[in-house]
DNA sequence: ATAGATGCAAAGAGTTTGCATAGGT
DNA sequence: ACCTATGCAAACTCTTTGCATCTAT
């Protein structure tokens, strides 16, 4: 059976608050807060029991680290900016990708990653 | 100045003659058979070599490490199995992903990663 | 002969695992 | 009290780097 930590709670509240998916980093880095001796290898542990049990998801990146959302209904996809690196969600899908696919292989899913500058790092103008 | 090594000229040859992108992995198992010493280090160093050069680019993938192909000129996407885990070519794109980031965000570029079996896992019926 | 390239092994970075202990239930 | 979860450190995997040697020019 599984138990209630505080440790677990506060990595759940993090990823749950956070308006963006979030790196095994960021999750420690936000959950120190809460919980000052966090380690990192408890972090990966619960996002990966977290992802099993369904109540997160790993978003995957070309190319960098996985990030971590709550388990959206919608189907969305992502935007990674190329000056801090943060990942946003993007919503709405081209769709209809399958047809791209060459003759004789079953498309069963997709990822598209945008990439640009974020609002934030635009502003900052760096 | 650079030199044509049996090592530089295998890698090379490889990449030219695969009909999608390969892993570092795959590189070194393929070019063997011409150099049978070549050392994984030789490897990557190569193929980072021939990036800078702009013969090859690297193919970045959600959640893998990054395949190798020849530059290509026209833009295009990939296709990843499922179950082999190997990458093929993808041609055409769906256009205009820019409008789906959020507002104050500026697109320069995308990757589109189709998921599924290819034919020859189709085929064997896996 | 010179200087870039190679192979090996060690070093890094990120993630996972073993183990003794802490702490939910 | 029992047994899961944690923190630390070691192990692992993939990639990069240091160094002595080899080799293209």
């Amino acid at each position: 059976m599984e138990r209630t930590t505080r440790q677990r709670s506060a990595i759940r509240a993090v990823i749950d608050a956070a308006s963006r998916p979030l790196s095994p980093q960021e999750v420690l880095e936000a959950a120190r807060a809460e919980v000052s001796g966090l380690g990192i290898a408890t972090v990966y542990r619960n996002l990966k029991l977290l992802v099993d049990e369904g109540s997160i998801q790993a978003v995957a990146l070309p190319g960098d680290s996985p990030r971590y959302e709550p388990t959206h209904l919608a189907h969305h996809h992502h935007f990674q900016c190329r000056s801090c690196q943060r990942v946003f969600d993007v919503h709405g899908c081209p769709g209809d990708l399958a047809r791209l696919a060459p003759a004789g292989f079953a498309v069963d899913g997709h990822e598209l990653t945008l990439y640009g500058r974020c609002a934030e790092c635009m502003a900052a103008q760096g």
